[in-house]
DNA sequence: AAGGTAATCTTACGGCGTAAGGTCTATGAG
DNA sequence: CTCATAGACCTTACGCCGTAAGATTACCTT
């Protein structure tokens, strides 16, 4: 009985830290959503009561945007070792896997304004590929603009459809097409019945669809005056 | 004095309906934000009391769901008239221009899941215009997701930019620059400094250099099979 | 044993969305 | 003119939220 100074009930629990609290929000807002990310509900995970959480972090705030830095250091960096493109393409595939993975992320990332270290990390890795790749500075910056744009739009589309398995999607398409106003909406109906209510159907397939038309058109401005570097160094 | 029927203090108020609850709600997150569009001040802005709302709206979420669509009826609907690519690259800017005006809007496009009659009216004008383009339904749809992905990405990113004037731009880069570790992120120095921070810079202006890409892939991929259509009518 | 300090807890406040039920007021029937 | 009805609005209250202020505990140093 070395240590007996164990109080009460808890049973010499470790101690929490700006770590740990991120890490149990983490948790926290995968398993039960962004709205369920309360202090309370997290100081209950952390075994502790709300406001020791202050002692660790400033505010709710930081703690939400520690959370978007953590979910940036799960992407894959590029690296320019194959070449610009199959990197870029990675990288993006891995974006979307781990925004889809952590579904609230991306709500957070609008009206969040200062990057951490590992979003800093990634961009200076992304701009990075793209210049070794022989972008100029600015064609690095379009390219950048270009593809994260497309990128976080396509999440933020996906997660906003009115279904999650095919199942549903069928069920929700139906009702839009049949009680719709006949022929008000006819291009709509077209695409529900003619595309999305096929057998096999899933939005998320679009993803590399539209992801390799921008990595196309990125190849072919690339010799363009304004895209590449002017000269190659050496 | 025909109508003496004023009680108290108030002037014979309009009535509220379902309609000017949106029309308070919008001007309130346009003036406030999203964070003080709160059943209590929105009931202030209406000169009535917070639970009188609930008369005319089942609750918050339904208005929420309501302004989205007031945002979507705001859009320019694209014609077919002179072709896909100009109606699609007016849309496009059009869209932009009006999440930018209702800043508030991107961020209640995530969790939302049931489109309202004007974001069913744009859907069905957008691939309608595709389809009078020659694209078949399948290369309607990628090309909807593609170009409304990048759309919606690039607000989400334009809005939490750290900085709003290129003052403040110059600020915050600046402090980037100076307090990294010497060379910790060079490509992100390189770009501050040799891009962002040069006079004149906008991040706006990546927009329609992104979009003209996509546009351009578009319609490079128009004649092909999956994209276009395999007969034109008559 | 005493004191200091880091970590945690208690209490409280104002604001939130909204459930439940009460109160006006215009209208139209008798 | 009276009065029941129904629509529009209000009052009160509940449980939840983020967090300010200050008290309390646990442990280390001397």
């Amino acid at each position: 009985m070395a240590e007996h100074s164990r109080a009460r009930s808890t049973t010499k629990r470790a101690p929490i830290t700006r770590e740990t609290v991120l890490a149990a929000a983490l948790e926290l807002a995968d398993a039960e959503g962004a709205t369920a990310l309360t202090m309370r509900k997290l100081a209950d995970r952390l075994g502790v009561e709300a406001m020791s959480i202050y002692y660790h972090v400033p505010n709710k705030e930081a703690i939400l945007t520690g959370l978007v830095d953590l979910v940036f250091a799960e992407i894959e960096l590029p690296t320019a070792e194959h070449g610009w493109r199959p990197a870029m393409r990675d990288r993006a595939v891995s974006t979307r896997t781990v925004l889809v993975r952590h579904r609230w992320a991306i709500g957070l990332m609008d009206s969040r304004r200062d990057p951490g270290l590992a979003t800093l990390r990634h961009h200076d890795a992304v701009i990075g590929a793209f210049r070794a790749g022989g972008f100029s500075i600015a064609g690095a910056a379009h390219a950048f603009s270009a593809l994260d744009s497309y990128i976080y739009g396509f999440v933020l589309q996906e997660l906003s459809l009115p279904f999650e398995s095919s199942e549903e999607l069928t069920e929700v398409a139906e009702g839009i097409v049949t009680e719709m106003p006949t022929g008000e909406f006819p291009h709509l109906t077209e695409m529900a019945v003619g595309h999305a209510l096929l057998p096999g159907y899933s939005y998320a397939n679009e993803f590399e669809i539209g992801l390799d038309l921008i990595l196309d058109s990125l190849e072919q401005r690339l010799p363009l005056p304004g895209w590449g570097e002017k000269a190659i160094s050496r």
